[in-house]
DNA sequence: GAATTTTTTGACCAATTGGACAATTTTTCT
DNA sequence: AGAAAAATTGTCCAATTGGTCAAAAAATTC
């Protein structure tokens, strides 16, 4: 049996693979690449450390693949932002998309913010390469739009960048918001929500002369 | 000799404590408290692990001792935002020497970060009590201004979220920022405060009619 | 249902880890 | 200079780490 042919997976192979993913998303991202251990990964995922092994060939290759799996996911609503609809509307959807994955996935929100934070050993390339390829490609976008004066000048690298900074950090810093705020989490993300939307609109907006 | 007193503190203690704490913020930073080891510490530092064990008990210790002493500086600008002042002064002032705590301190920004992302094992009584107070009486300066009508309707809470967002961003994924963006430093934080700038004085302004 | 393959595990290992400690060196004090 | 105190280090240790491996158990195939 090949492990790395994908093709000739088993349905054992298929669910322990899932097993461990989960698990090892939990605790990497709790803990970063170098803090989290096997063990952990092993109690998670309530199976013993040299059956994690026979799936994965070492830590590294459980992050990577972990890592790898969700980076298309993380970086798809970018793909979501079309040019042909209203720039408002195409950004405050993608400000919601990615404040809905904020709300729903924190865990993949953190092990990215702690592999970036932490020198991006595995992703520098992916960063360097395929996500500033997107940006670019979206920066385009909002630059054409200024152009056709449907949109007031700005600077679209920082706006992605802004919009990332504050929706991530719902996630990201969940326990500085949460000992601040004594919320439940609907009305938080709720709250945010309403006041992304009105910095975004604000931000964005033609305004009154 | 009482390593505890502060006021019996040898030159040579004040000394090899401060190296010892200057190396610890740059492995800490990069490595997070679990993925530092002493060893890496002491290279950074040019000590010898024991002489470090010498100066503190633990690394536990260290971790603790470095990180408390820059928990004030890193409130710090928080205070300065007064009450009489111009409200969309103050808050560009804040929003501005947060920038450039970014742009001078990224080791700080991601040792704040990482311990935060962690679940914050050390600050989490500091993050509930001590910070909370300070921005509860901020956010009611901010309440004030509304009140008085010196500034539009905002969230309190959400603003200072954003402010810390999106300025801690250009520190904490700097890695991400310059793998996108090919500039200098120099341009890169010129460009984010006029971006910055203008983000706020949308948000904060009161719209023409 | 026997043979074969796949999966699981207990026992083990070498490397790294945080830390202890006694002996030595350096500094300080008189 | 000499005694006392402080600082430094080489050596060591127990615990944890990532990972191996042969044997056992379970699943699959015929």
């Amino acid at each position: 049996m090949n492990l790395i042919e994908k093709k000739t997976l088993s349905r054992i192979q298929k669910e322990k693979r899932s097993t461990i993913k989960k698990a090892a998303l939990e605790v990497f991202s709790e803990y970063g690449l170098r803090g989290a251990t096997l063990d952990k990964i092993a109690i998670a995922s309530g199976l013993t450390k040299p059956n994690i092994l026979y799936y994965y060939s070492s830590k590294d290759q459980i992050y990577f693949d972990v890592l790898s799996g969700l980076l298309d996911e993380w970086v798809a609503p970018l793909h979501n932002i079309s040019s042909d609809g209203d720039p408002i509307d195409e950004l405050l959807g993608y400000m919601k998309a990615k404040l809905k994955m904020s709300k729903q996935k924190p865990q993949e929100s953190k092990l990215f913010a702690t592999e970036i934070l932490h020198g991006a050993p595995l992703t520098q390339n992916v960063l360097a390469t395929s996500l500033k390829q997107t940006l670019d490609e979206k920066v385009a976008v909002i630059d054409k739009w200024i152009e056709e004066k449907k949109l007031e000048y700005v600077n679209g690298y920082h706006l992605f960048f802004s919009i990332w900074a504050m929706t991530q950090h719902y996630a990201d810093f969940d326990i500085q918001v949460k000992s601040i705020l004594n919320q439940s989490e609907e009305e938080l993300f709720d709250d945010a929500e309403e006041y992304l939307t009105s910095v975004l609109l604000r931000t964005l907006s033609v305004r009154a002369p």
